[in-house]
DNA sequence: TGGTTACGATAAAACGTTTTAGTAAACCAA
DNA sequence: TTGGTTTACTAAAACGTTTTATCGTAACCA
């Protein structure tokens, strides 16, 4: 079964596919067509149920209503939760999301561009790795709206929303110390991303700013995309050779690998030992005893985001680039 | 700056724009295009880094290329999951995915459906909620390719996969009852859907099958989209009002909630009280003890569901409705 | 009266592809 | 030489919209 055209529309009416289009987008009174007409032609679409070809649309207008969403990993849940929130922010203006997880791979990151820019998308909205800012550099020459967010691409001069990485984990680190911690350990991943770095700076400089030295042998560096086992082994591996009263670990997967490590070895969570996970999960407050987190502004977050792109798509002319720092809050548990 | 065209690649090429679509589309052999002339087209392409614009290809071809998933909630690990998997298997095959979170509400699943459709996506992947029969009928008649997943639409002949929540569900109880269990909780639900109502015949059954009468009072339906503190409130009333020895909860996320409440009133999950959840989450091998889980084949239902999607995208004709039920796994924890 | 303006509607171009139906030249067999 | 094939390539239609430019006709005005 065909769908129905504007040109369906237009025979049965009787009247131009002009004067059909002119109706169906909302220019009739501007475009001075009789209220008979219009009249007779809305009843006609509502009965037969046509809906206009938005690729052809596309096509003619140039804008899809369509915003690329590239992030990590959809099945993360800051990603998931995040991607919700702006999905359905976006969608109350009339933006559909379309979504790719980078897996954190260049190639792919650029392969997902190169996607998007041919499928004329409206705006990009990316968690973004080190290697593609060549690319997104050429989607700002192009004049297209692009926040970044999570994650900053310092060479590029482009819009961002993320959380204050930094004070984040240097709160957490500052946390353990008040409570006398000294040994304290980081468990990051090798990624080579702002976010991640940061994080990292914000524990040493904490140790720093409180006398105490900073210990690489403290700190383990996870593969991404490593299985979880490998995870759970180096962690069991540092708590088991090293002496340590309190460990940040610098995103919500690590932790659960942590956590689960801890739990083989059997090493508990008590006034000797401290734990804080940077992104909260559902897991940690139900854990025994619960476990203190960084929990990042998600509805702040996504909000921003949507009003940048939403600013953005609204001027024609280049737009500010605006870059939003967003604290985070440690939210401390038990 | 605009983005080039077929066109001005043919014009650089000095060569017309027919030739230069074959040479994209491979088609350069069969149309008996020169190896001079395809050299050449090629090497501008490359140097060009033109790219065609998939919207005009799609209005004239009339495929999209893109895949629509309609689900109750990305952020929901469920389908965070499967949504993951779902997008990778289709990545590797050349499909993109567009996705949209219905929450539950008919009216935002229609919409989707008329949203998808103007896009002319090339097939729906689509997790069902009862009342939108219709207009998914209305998606097969016009020989549209539809996987249900997740929960099935028994009016409707319409491709579905799926987990056997009868039989986990029953096995859950089966399990309590080996255990000695007798007066066996189930917390669920109130939205009316397949694989719900499924979960609680299982309860029902298991019960009947070993003489324990069902008892309505040991059965909690909370709201859908009700905040998680009410929900909370609710199972601690259960637990407090009545003498229970083993609960099934029949999602992961008011498994979440429940374990919250039993933590607030102190009930410890032990010899004497077991508990048993339905989809598993990572915070359930966390938990102390760890809670008994079943657990989905998320791997298998998102292969089988873009297996299906393929095959019926290849044949033209009227593929067969395939009914894929899959066994789901009870984890048996601590 | 003649000229301008407003009204109500439309024809046709354009968006960037794919694909059908050619064409002209070269080749080959009889 | 003829005429059929093959080779190498292309013009133009079509996909379904939006939008610009234009066209009668009627109404208005000085």
């Amino acid at each position: 079964m065909k769908s129905l055209s504007i040109k369906d529309i237009a025979v049965k009416a009787n009247v131009s596919i002009t004067t059909v289009s002119f109706i169906i987008n909302g220019k009739a009174k501007e475009k001075s067509i009789s209220e008979a007409v219009i009249e007779k032609v809305e009843k006609i679409i509502a009965e037969s149920g046509y809906k206009p070809n938005q690729i052809a649309r596309s096509l003619r207008t140039g804008n899809s209503n369509i915003i690329g969403l590239i992030i990590e990993d959809i099945s993360n849940s800051f990603f998931s939760r995040i991607a919700r929130l702006i999905e359905d922010k976006a969608y109350k203006r009339g933006y559909k999301i379309i979504y790719s997880s980078t897996e954190n791979s260049v190639d792919k990151a650029k392969e997902l561009i190169n996607m998007f820019k041919s499928r004329k998308v409206d705006a990009y909205i990316i968690s973004p790795i080190k290697g593609i800012e060549e690319d997104i550099q050429m989607l700002l020459d192009d004049g297209n709206p692009v926040i970044l967010f999570d994650r900053n691409l310092p060479d590029l001069n482009v819009s961002y929303v993320g959380a204050d990485h930094f004070n984040a984990s240097y709160q957490s680190i500052q946390n353990f110390i008040d409570q006398g911690k000294k040994n304290i350990a980081l468990v990051t991943t090798d990624i080579n991303v702002e976010q991640i770095i940061e994080r990292f700076e914000g524990y040493r400089k904490a140790l720093e700013d409180n006398g105490i030295t900073y210990n690489d042998e403290l700190v383990v560096k996870v593969h991404f995309n490593q299985d979880e086992q490998t995870t759970i082994n180096q962690v069991k591996d540092l708590f088991n050779s090293k002496n340590i009263d309190a460990v940040l670990f610098a995103t919500n997967y690590l932790a659960i690998g942590g956590l689960k490590a801890l739990k083989q070895i059997n090493k508990k969570i008590d006034d000797d030992f401290a734990v804080i996970a940077y992104d909260d999960h559902e897991a940690f407050e139900l854990h025994t005893p619960s476990i203190s987190a960084v929990q990042q502004p998600l509805e702040e977050i996504a909000e921003t985001i949507i009003k940048l792109i939403l600013s953005q798509l609204a001027s024609k002319s280049k737009s500010p680039v605006d870059q939003v720092i967003i604290p985070a809050r440690l939210v401390i548990r038990d």
